[in-house]
DNA sequence: AATACTTGCAACCGCGCCACA
DNA sequence: CTGTGGCGCGGTTGCAAGTAT
């Protein structure tokens, strides 16, 4: 259709701003809000175009931007969330808060990219380089692919919980609010969302966001369907038992509470990456989640774009993957090829340094594939005072 | 001191998605 | 259903500051 770029204006600046444009741009958002970025240069008088506003703002001027030196566990977590989410940096910037996406990708590119690198990992794939080696026979070839759809889809289900979380915060929130002034919404107390409460939110959110098609539910958060409304509660109650698994406390972090208390697969992902010798068990992807797996038998449709791009037409190949396999036999079988090391790999320190041939055994390879999910999931799962995430 | 090269980062560009008419 | 405008995202560029020669 070829619109045109909305900064050919003539007249229309370009380039560095200066600081009394950048005085204009406060002021006017302070006052106003951006409200619409494309009319906002006009009325706050500035000769720029309302893309560069917007990025001038998100970039640099919002006040709740950290700005400086990335702390190790920043760093930690870009790289770890990269592994997951790849190039998707707006996704992984949420995750860092006060921290931009412009931010994160420059500080991907000069600093991590490299180092990465230098320590003989890919920065792409997060393995080592001399994976490739590895990857002659198509057996592996075949294993690899497999478990790069694994990671796609991991991350792509990640993301919509994320957002499906965050979506029913703000529901909450909003309800909270409007309870408040009519006293008091059943069995939420003004302190914090209980887990149910707020996972019941997040239920609503799905029952709404998602398609109800005969007999299940297509579910935006990917891995899940339901048979009917009786599930729908199972899925309730067991939020309940998750938030008992951390001892049934009050949970300082109101963001961590919901996190965890709205995303029991993933607390099952850790247990399972916690306590078992393999990363997933079947035992720890299937019985419990209390909603069955519907990709055997159910024609799975995305509904949200960004899982459509993340998933990068993959998702058939993988629904075959685990239908023929299952999780936990991919990643058995595709030990030998993922045996990326994020961390305490300093200087090629891994044993698959050097082609994975000499050093590997497949005891080894497996090992090598739990360090690398353990230092991924870890990240998912860990607690709010280590990590930014959650 | 002058020049060349490297690094880091702010800003721009083009594309795709989404909401709406 | 289709076209359009607004917005957000990821990739790329350009420039200033720092470092090496």
């Amino acid at each position: 259709m070829g619109r045109s770029p909305c900064c050919d204006k003539v007249g229309l600046k370009k380039g560095p701003w200066t600081p009394e444009e950048d005085q204009k741009l406060l002021a006017y958002i302070e006052e106003h809000g951006h409200g619409s970025w494309r009319a906002l240069p006009a009325k706050a008088g500035l000769q720029r175009c309302g893309k560069s506003c917007r990025l001038r703002w998100t970039n640099y001027l919002r006040p709740d931007i950290k700005r400086g030196k990335f702390s190790l566990q920043e760093e930690q977590t870009i790289i770890q969330l990269h592994a997951l989410l790849g190039n998707r940096w707006s996704a992984i910037a949420n995750h860092l808060p006060k921290r931009t996406d412009n931010e994160i990708k420059n500080y991907w590119n000069t600093h991590l990219k490299k180092r990465l690198a230098k320590m003989g990992i890919d920065p792409v794939t997060h393995k080592p380089k001399s994976d490739t080696l590895l990857s002659r026979d198509g057996q592996s070839n075949k294993s690899a692919a497999k478990l790069s759809h694994m990671a796609q889809w991991e991350s792509a289900r990640l993301e919509a919980e994320v957002r499906l979380v965050r979506e029913s915060k703000l529901r909450s929130h909003s309800f909270k609010q409007s309870s408040s002034g009519g006293g008091g919404g059943g069995g939420i107390s003004s302190s914090g969302f209980s887990s149910a409460s707020t996972f019941a939110a997040s239920g609503q959110l799905l029952a709404k966001t998602t398609r109800i098609g005969g007999d299940h539910l297509e579910s935006p958060t990917s891995t899940l369907t339901f048979s009917d409304n009786s599930k729908q509660q199972q899925m309730t109650e067991f939020v309940g038992t998750s938030s008992d698994q951390q001892g049934g406390t009050i949970i300082k972090d109101e963001s961590e509470h919901d996190w965890k208390s709205s995303m029991p697969n993933l607390g099952e992902f850790k247990e399972s990456v916690g306590s078992h010798t393999l990363p997933f068990t079947s035992t720890g992807f299937h019985h419990d989640i209390p909603m069955s797996m519907s990709l055997e038998t159910t024609p799975w449709t995305i509904h949200d774009s960004r899982i459509k791009t993340s998933m990068g037409g993959h998702c058939s190949s993988l629904e075959n993957d685990i239908e023929a396999e299952g999780f936990t036999e991919l990643l058995l079988n595709s030990s030998g090829e993922q045996s990326g090391l994020l961390e305490g790999s300093g200087g090629g320190g891994g044993n698959s340094e050097n082609g994975g041939e000499s050093g590997g055994s497949s005891r080894d390879y497996l090992e090598d594939n739990k360090n690398y999910w353990n230092s991924i999931l870890n990240l998912v799962n860990s607690s709010p005072s280590d990590s930014p995430l959650f």
